[in-house]
DNA sequence: TGAAGGTACTTGTTCGAGCAACTAATCGAG
DNA sequence: CTCGATTAGTTGCTCGAACAAGTACCTTCA
């Protein structure tokens, strides 16, 4: 790299070895895809990034799915996951901080502190088990039920942009392939729970 | 519900609308299709949660794949996201913190802080550019390339946790829909990024 | 009956992620 | 040359997520 005078504008004659920034910027293609595409074309081997296309592919899915999520339930006051809990005391009622736990699947300081943010918003109520000193009930406000429809067109419009334009038996197919891939997933991550 | 005397265990004679947790457990099957399965099969309409089956299947796989790839990594002291940018670094050399961020499409705030926590960790060096007084560049150190292997090693793993025994062509006809799947999402949120 | 094992929830900690706002440097039009 | 627009990076803040560890309660078994 060689700078030219102060007179004119400095550039890079040609690609150095330190992306100085005014080396042809080559890296620069900002699309989602480039990552997979660069390492595509780049030739075999020498790319960590060529390992793994479908990971790659399912982490740059589940990126701008999460996105548009966050986006459009920050239109209601709701962190993405927390219209999943929602959803889940709407539809089978008031039920136990370790129940939902396990039918999220998500761990459970991730749900005490999403209940107690809920909670704090109004949208549930935490109460102790009649019978049992450890557990505690949540339950949907009725404060909570003015999200519901919200949070319905919210996943209507979600699910609209995600599958677009493609057929009804195209979805099957997509469907059919993201259960392999959930089945593979569960299937290690089950054995590896069994390691610990 | 109606309580036995306490010289016997209670127990809950039906179900009652509290999810004492003495009822029979309808909901407490804790595998991971539960909330797809249990929504498949609780009839149309009525439930949340069965809006957006492509959605809640694209959430599942990608929870689980990241918590695959979250323990893997662990073990070489990486969370996850930050491998792909160590990746980068490794694949393609030096580059300007923007040009990172713009690559793995992640915001500016996300980057500067990962590539602290990096620094800190001895695994990235920052400087500034010699040309523009903005700039950074970062680059891999060399003691991040004893990561580079174990990294290589653990997106192989990860990758084959993924596809299993799928058959090449299956795999090929997963990547399709994932693809489909991903420029569906990122036209909505480039359509989405223009409206604001 | 009491101890051991298991369950429910909480707290501590770290991280990536997103959005908002800010400061400093650079660019480009007038 | 000046100044408004743009770019680069940082700080503030909130959240879900994971793992570790802790306390309190419940169940089982000798």
């Amino acid at each position: 790299m060689r700078l030219r005078y102060r007179s004119i504008k400095p550039f890079c004659e040609k690609t150095c070895s330190v992306n100085c920034g005014l080396c042809p910027r080559l890296g620069r293609v900002s699309t989602t895809n480039n990552a997979g595409a660069g390492a595509a074309a780049a030739g075999p081997g020498r790319r960590v990034a060529s390992a793994g296309p479908v990971s790659h592919a399912i982490f740059r899915v589940a990126r701008i799915h999460k996105l548009l999520a966050g986006q459009l339930l920050r239109e209601v006051g709701l962190y993405p996951g927390q219209e999943l809990l929602m959803m889940r005391l709407w539809d089978e009622g008031p039920q136990r901080q370790a129940d939902l736990a396990a039918v999220l699947d998500a761990d459970a300081p991730t749900v005490t502190r999403s209940v107690r943010r809920l909670e704090r918003a109004g949208f549930v109520r935490r109460s102790p088990s009649p019978t049992d000193g450890r557990v505690t009930i949540i339950e949907a406000t009725p404060a909570s039920m003015g999200l519901r429809q919200a949070v319905e067109r919210i996943w209507a419009d979600l699910e609209r942009m995600t599958v677009a334009d493609m057929s009804e038996s195209r979805q099957g197919d997509v469907l059919q392939a993201l259960g392999e891939l959930e089945r593979n997933l569960a299937t290690s991550e089950e054995s590896r729970r069994g390691d610990r």
